[in-house]
DNA sequence: AACCAGGCTGCGC
DNA sequence: GCGCAGCATGGT
């Protein structure tokens, strides 16, 4: 049964146009595809492939399945998938209020409103990408994580598009670094993610597991436990995969320059004064870190010179 | 050519 | 517990 649709509710400051804007920034990004209006992505749900198309209908996220099965199994994945991607759920207000309260932040609200803190909902991808992510540029990075998962995800094919499924635990543990340093890895990358790989496939890690611990520094202990994974890769994790919502990824150097441009801090090695900062948004840190990065983004204008210019050449 | 990039480990203290 | 070298991999 195709052509099914289903509709998941946003409140308040929920902007579609605002989260589509920061799946598509300036980034290659395999794992989904932006249109106008629209983000198409494919789920593995019971080992089958389900090509999604998410768009904005009144005040429902409208999910049409383009391919593969909707039912009574999968609807409630799929619904659960969504919502952790986007979070529309969420009541954001009292974050924008605190926002406003800043000085140099008070703009963020209306320049970014109804922007959600974007997740990656399975946790080996979270980590994954985040071991890739590590002290490398981002460009770059996104295109090892392209290499990574054309050669070792599956895909589907839809109207000519490939519609790319990170590549499973079981198959990245069974590769070798040199599999993966072909790929311009860093060799102890290749094995910082191979051996995460194996956690996962031997049960050592799970998303429920690691749910079900009962506070946020057990959840962050489990993580720095696996080697490859310091206390900068839990953060990201924890925040896009587990809602966690006082996630600081310290050292980030996004984040260190966005504190930066906002004259929050003066350098970059002045954690006190980070402190201090992210004590003013209790229960926000995640969300302020977020947009944080968002600020880093090129603005609407300079993204389209951008374009302007890549066209004309 | 030097310095940067959404860091981690291991060691010495 | 904290600071610091050493480490890879490319980009600008």
């Amino acid at each position: 049964m195709t052509h099914v649709d289903l509709q998941i509710p946003v409140n308040d400051n929920f902007s579609f146009n605002e989260c589509l804007w920061f799946l598509n920034r300036n980034f290659d990004d395999c794992m989904h595809t932006v249109y106008t209006g629209s983000v198409r992505k494919v789920l593995l749900i019971d080992q089958l492939p389900v090509l999604l198309e998410i768009s904005m209908s009144r005040q429902h996220l409208r999910v049409q399945v383009l391919r593969g099965e909707i039912n009574d199994q999968t609807e409630p994945f799929i619904r659960n998938y969504i919502t952790e991607w986007f979070n529309p759920d969420e009541d954001i207000a009292a974050f924008y209020k605190l926002l406003i309260r800043h000085k140099s932040l008070a703009y963020m609200p209306e320049a970014f409103k109804g922007l959600r803190l974007i997740g990656i909902p399975d946790l080996f991808e979270a980590l994954a990408w985040s071991i890739i992510g590590q002290q490398i540029n981002l460009p770059f990075a996104y295109r090892v994580k392209r290499r990574f998962v054309e050669k070792y995800g599956s895909s589907i094919l839809h109207d000519d598009v490939l519609y790319h499924i990170f590549p499973s635990c079981e198959t990245v543990a069974k590769l070798n670094p040199d599999d993966l340093c072909e790929m311009q890895f860093s060799r102890r990358n290749a094995e910082y993610i191979i051996g995460l790989a194996d956690a996962f496939v031997r049960g050592e890690i799970s998303k429920q597991q690691l749910a079900g611990l009962s506070d946020f520094i057990s959840r962050q202990k489990a993580l720095t436990n696996i080697r490859g994974i310091g206390i900068w890769t839990a953060n990201y994790a924890l925040m896009k995969s587990l809602k966690e919502p006082s996630c600081i990824p310290y050292g980030d150097a996004g984040l260190l320059n966005a504190l930066m441009n906002h004259n929050i801090i003066r350098e970059k090695s002045d954690s006190k004064e980070m402190n201090t900062f992210f004590k003013k948004f209790p229960g926000w840190e995640s969300y302020l870190v977020f947009y944080l990065w968002r600020s880093l983004a090129p603005t609407e204008k300079e993204k389209i010179l951008d374009t302007t210019v890549r066209q004309t050449v």
